[in-house]
RNA sequence: GGAACGGUGGCAGAGCGGACGAAUGCACCCGCCUUGAAAGCGGACGAGGUUCACGCCUCCGGGGGUUCGAAUCCCCCCCGUUCCGCCA
């Protein structure tokens, strides 16, 4: 959620940071916030003015009562009644705009950073670092698109994985399954040293993916388990946001940074028909995701480690990657600023998101209730509260590692060779070859 | 799923229609005392909204109701603990 504060003291503020977006509609609802959080910030002036006379009347009813003076007590008691009636009618108006200035700010996107580039889609996010480790030319072998490559080794089994589920859905095997494990095993143990680790639940409430920003606006994109009024998560950003939901947390122990392994899943309703064979987009994958809170100052410095962090998992794999920023125009509902790394396949040939690690300001922490407690120097608390900040990225995301790594080190006879950093985790296997 | 009991400030815990934003204890903070510390003494000590400010309003799990007035009474919901049932 934009700062409502700032809707009132800076509207101009507002609608310029969020014009970069390049989607007028966003402007019209700022201008209606704006101008519903006028009347709403009346009404409620109104309303506690009446209150204020209710409480003291109340009050002196009590002692008068208490003096036995009855009739001046039932003359006040009249009075209190009728002002009761009129503080009903407002308390009313005050909901009605209310909910309705909820429901716009809920749908109204973050403020894009002033640095972050500015475009009108993905086809203007500069690419920041890289291309590294890319070959001017690949081999035959290379240009086989996993999905073959793949189903030659007998490691992938989505026409199972279909009868199982349906379509969009995948299913590993044999040393297929413990590559996809392994991946997991070794984004997790790369930033155990800053990261503490996490298993959170894999269905999540309404309020959960309000916060991270999922919903009320996307959720046709999730999958909704409605009877228990339960969503499936879509990312572990969404559980890992909330674990400090409605809490106030010391600015001295922070940054507090957790990791979790969780599979996502996605109802992909915007990108039916889209990258439908192989590993590329299905309705559950397995992620490795970083998630910090920090405060105001501390969250650039966050963002580049995280960002670093991201980079070396697939640097350490050997897999030729770059760096993009995203755009204004590109940019996530939440998103205060972006940067995705991409995966270079070879047989696809397509740069594919493997990570997406985003500064997200106050917006989510705004939603969900997290809030700083400041100290000064000397270590005494400081009056009031603010809003944390938040940030999260993948650490890794599996199955488009996966398939990069099949298409990226393939060899000659078909079959694919491990990178060495998963050795640990593979259970001895170094080449996966067909059985 | 059934039953019982609970949900109040950082924590513990009282309050069960009016002087309660809330006793008391602990923790924390500031003084005094002390060479220093502990103990002791005195003081301060939740959050949000609004206002230049004084102040005013809201918040005792959430929502609704009764009342001039609700932490307190009534209804619904959520969550927790314990016991029973079922179960990886």
């Amino acid at each position: 959620m934009i700062d409502q504060r700032l809707l009132r003291t800076d509207l101009d503020a507002v609608t310029a940071a969020l014009s970069r977006r390049h989607r007028p509609a966003i402007i019209d609802d700022v201008r209606h916030a704006a101008r519903l959080d006028e009347r709403l910030l009346a009404i409620a002036r109104e309303r506690d003015d009446i209150r204020a006379r209710i409480n003291l009347l109340s009050k002196e009813v009590g002692s008068l009562r208490r003096d036995g003076r009855v009739d001046d007590a039932e003359a006040l008691q009249t009075e209190s009644r009728e002002l009761g009636a009129s503080e009903k009618a407002l308390a009313g108006e005050h909901e009605e705009v209310s909910a309705a200035l909820d429901e716009l700010l809920l749908g109204i996107p973050n403020m894009p950073h002033p640095d972050a580039p500015d475009g009108a889609s993905d086809d203007d996010n500069p690419v920041v670092i890289g291309p590294i480790g890319l070959l001017n030319e690949y081999p035959e072998h290379q240009r086989v698109p996993h999905w073959e490559a793949a189903d030659e080794l007998g490691i992938l089994d989505n026409e199972r994985a279909a009868k199982i589920s349906g379509a969009m859905f995948t299913m590993q095997r044999g040393a297929g399954a413990t590559l996809a494990r392994a991946l997991c095993q070794y984004g997790l143990d790369l930033n155990a040293d800053a990261h503490e680790e996490v298993r959170v639940p894999s269905l999540v409430s309404t309020a959960t993916l309000t916060a991270t920003g999922q919903l009320p606006k996307f959720a046709d994109d999730a999958y909704a388990i409605e009877r228990d009024d339960l969503w499936a998560s879509p990312t572990a950003e969404a559980p890992l946001t909330s674990v400090y939901a409605q809490e106030t947390l010391d600015d001295t122990e922070l940054p507090i940074r957790l990791m979790a392994y969780s599979a996502s899943f996605r109802r992909e309703a915007g990108s039916a028909g889209r990258d439908t064979r192989g590993m590329l987009r299905s309705h559950e994958f397995d992620k490795v995701e970083m998630m910090a809170y920090t405060t105001s100052e501390q969250a650039p410095d966050l963002l580049d480690d995280m960002v670093a962090r991201a980079e070396m998992a697939i640097a350490g794999l050997g897999l030729p990657y770059r760096v993009i920023e995203i755009c204004t125009g590109d940019m996530g509902q939440s998103h205060h600023r972006t940067y995705d790394v991409e995966v270079y396949a070879p047989g696809a040939d397509a740069w594919l998101e493997v990570s997406s690690v985003s500064w997200l300001g106050a917006y989510q922490a705004r939603r969900a209730g997290i809030r700083v407690k400041r100290h000064d120097e000397d270590g005494k608390p400081v009056k009031g509260t603010e809003f944390a900040h938040t940030l999260n990225g993948s650490a890794l995301a599996v199955p488009r590692v996966w398939a990069a790594i099949v298409e990226n080190f393939r060899n000659e006879d078909g079959s694919v060779t491990v990178p060495e950093v998963l050795h640990p985790y593979m259970r001895g296997l170094t080449v996966i070859r067909s059985e």
